[in-house]
DNA sequence: ATAACAGCGTAAACAGGCTGTAAATTGATG
DNA sequence: CATCAATTTACAGCCTGTTTACGCTGTTAT
């Protein structure tokens, strides 16, 4: 049961700090942003479970923040707009927004559709759910990684890379899907190797024997994959 | 291992054409529809599990299929635009598209993206298909063979040979069909031989007698096929 | 404010083996 | 026997992944 992760979006510093306020005390692990650019720079370091967005940014649109996390995400978003403006509801809803609040608006209000966004996006249903290869144990919520029951720190990219892995256990991923799920804005080149080095050094991390990979292995000329066959073959091709 | 069931739309019918030349020989199962009205229908009448819908379609348009559709469910839509042109991606996404692509595309480029829809929409937990040839045994998203139930290495072209075969177990595929498929830029001269290397070689690694091939057949003036014929073991033929 | 540090992507060097080509050989066909 | 297609062998190029080192950025500590 730990806590669901919201990036709130807003120019107004005062009311992000009350909102921000208001949903600590609901439980929640609360990210900040005044800008778009910023909204969008959090959303892609951090795994967020659902988003409130403003509608009137300094910078970037609240819609265009919008159209950027949908192209690769489905968390769902909460869009705030200034005014009772029809062509703003409408606006927001077509730009990919789950629902929409009208300012001012009671806080009772926006804490009960955040439930229903959390519920509504089976973020509650993937809870308590602890994934094991082998000796390997991936937490997905708390994030948190344990080889042989010893917790292992991994940063940001190693557990993206190794919980993507992780869910298509036993199933080979070629580079390019890789790379298109952990690197959604296509922030990377086609010919950069920073998929190998990530994958270098989780393996440092993780295996006992990095020269003689025992779970990530690497398919020559397609990609890599989470090995879970207990049979343990080590080179199924090559 | 049933084929996932493909919707595509395009009033090209040339493209139509080859893209479902491309998509069948993939393993997926075709639908195809020159107009709207025509892709609404099957979309109602075939349970579909990914639309590839053109944007200019002669009776409605790509958009309003794209709308129609997704108020009954939620099938990933690719998009197919047919210039890069900034409005018609926004038009494409805000409509409820997942995916676009912007022709004139690479085949490779709209698999990829397939594959990531299908995956994404949990279509793709078909995790327990297995092709059995004989003895011979392949297993798709592991890219793992085994002859008698031993495994054997096989490096990357020499899979995807054998995989292109397995796929079509027991129909005759021509040279020129099997080279479009494994080397997709052209990269080999018309009158080149590697094909019929790595045909060697993948016999030697699974025929116990590649002098009499019993799994692999060539087809003479026309290509190789992969025989799924129990009766017609290595007989001393004539 | 400066320094130290961690995370991350890039660049370059390196090794190994995959892979296509060329050429010789065999086989099929008439 | 002549001819063309397919098989087989040998080999060099180069592609691919690994590894190390470095620079950049943002964050934390001094």
């Amino acid at each position: 049961m730990t806590a669901h992760r919201i990036l709130l979006v807003d120019d107004d510093e005062d009311i992000l700090a009350i909102i921000k306020g208001n949903l600590e005390l609901d439980g929640y692990l609360v990210f900040t942003a005044t800008h778009g650019k910023e909204a969008i720079r959090i959303f892609e370091s951090e795994a967020v479970d659902l988003i409130i967005l403003d509608l009137m940014l300094p910078d970037i649109d609240g819609i265009q923040v919008c159209r950027v996390t949908r192209t690769h995400s489905h968390v769902p978003i909460i869009m705030l707009t200034a005014k009772d403006s029809v062509s703003d509801k409408v606006l927001g809803l077509e730009s990919g927004a789950d629902d929409y609040l009208v300012k001012p608006f009671d806080y009772l209000e926006l804490a009960a559709r955040i439930k229903a966004q959390l519920r509504r996006s089976g973020v509650y249903v993937s809870q308590g759910d602890v994934l094991d290869v082998g000796t390997l144990t991936l937490i997905p919520e708390r994030r948190e990684v344990a080889v042989d029951g010893e917790p292992v720190s991994l940063t940001k990219k190693e557990f993206d890379i190794l919980a993507l892995l992780f869910k298509n256990a036993g199933k080979v991923l070629d580079r390019e899907t890789i790379k298109a799920e952990i690197w959604p804005g296509q922030k990377l080149y086609k010919w950069s190797r920073a998929l190998d080095v990530h994958v270098q050094r989780l393996r440092a991390k993780l295996e006992k024997n990095p020269e003689t990979p025992q779970y990530i292995q690497t398919i020559p000329g397609v990609g890599y994959m989470l090995n879970n066959d207990p049979s343990q073959i080590p080179s199924p091709e090559r």
